[in-house]
DNA sequence: ATTTTTCTACGATTATTTTCGTAGATTGTG
DNA sequence: CACAATCTACGAAAATAATCGTAGAAAAAT
């Protein structure tokens, strides 16, 4: 089965990821512009967590030019899926139908939403016989 | 609309939480073995938390007898909630659609489960019109 | 009533994450 | 070339969480 590594992006990590993952490979001046849309954040500061998260593995560097340039090596979608388990068992005991029935509840899903959730529940139903 | 308090419990703190809401109130003796069951814990580790979150108001303390008996004060799905609602913002980019479908993927809900989100889809249909 | 067991109190240590200041390298400009 | 602007490198401090040892109070046991 999946193999579970259990590393797990801090905070400040998955806050840099986000931005990643939403607009590709990025300078840290680009970075820490983006977070400095929505808070306070010292350009050293970006840069040395990125530095650290490179020398984890967790980006990688394109050191041509003198802008570096970061990109994630995590999938988003995999990693998510970790960060998911996590949380299931921390916050909800483990049970992954708690949650879900509590984020329908929180995030009123629109039309359209509601439409890909009964579609997903379809395909699961057929798979389960 | 809710008034949004910021406080959010740490690992440890959640952890404690989850066995107080699963048990009712307890002593650090019984916290202390239930977490043992799964994983090393200190006595004096689980007592300095618990003494913590009974300072920040997390807990409250019945001090009658001399086997202190701790109770929760916060409620148990508004504190998922919370949590809840970070966790979509700093995993998930603030889609909890994109949560909700991948934790359906993720964890096969039962026949039993499906029929209940199915439900919920259903009342939350009606409410939208 | 003395000893043993069971608990709490609490300071101190350790670990982890974040933040920041300073130095030095590189690039662009006149 | 020299000056300014832009970046990276890096160590060190600050903030936060978690762990643990020791002391002493209370209750139970003999």
């Amino acid at each position: 089965m999946s193999e579970e590594k259990k590393y797990q992006p801090t905070e400040s990590e998955l806050e840099i990821l986000q931005i990643l993952w939403l607009y590709g490979p990025s300078t840290v001046k680009f970075i820490n512009d983006k977070q400095n849309e929505t808070k306070e954040a010292g350009y050293t500061t970006t840069l040395k967590i990125m530095q650290i998260m490179a020398e984890k593995g967790i980006l990688e560097v394109n050191k041509e030019s003198k802008q570096h340039i970061y990109t994630p090596t995590l999938d988003e979608t995999e990693t998510q899926g970790k960060l998911l388990d996590g949380f299931v068992k921390k916050a909800f005991a483990g049970s992954a139908m708690k949650l879900v029935m509590q984020a329908l509840g929180n995030h009123k899903p629109s039309k359209e939403e509601l439409q890909e959730i009964k579609k997903m529940i379809q395909s699961l139903e057929n798979k389960t016989e």
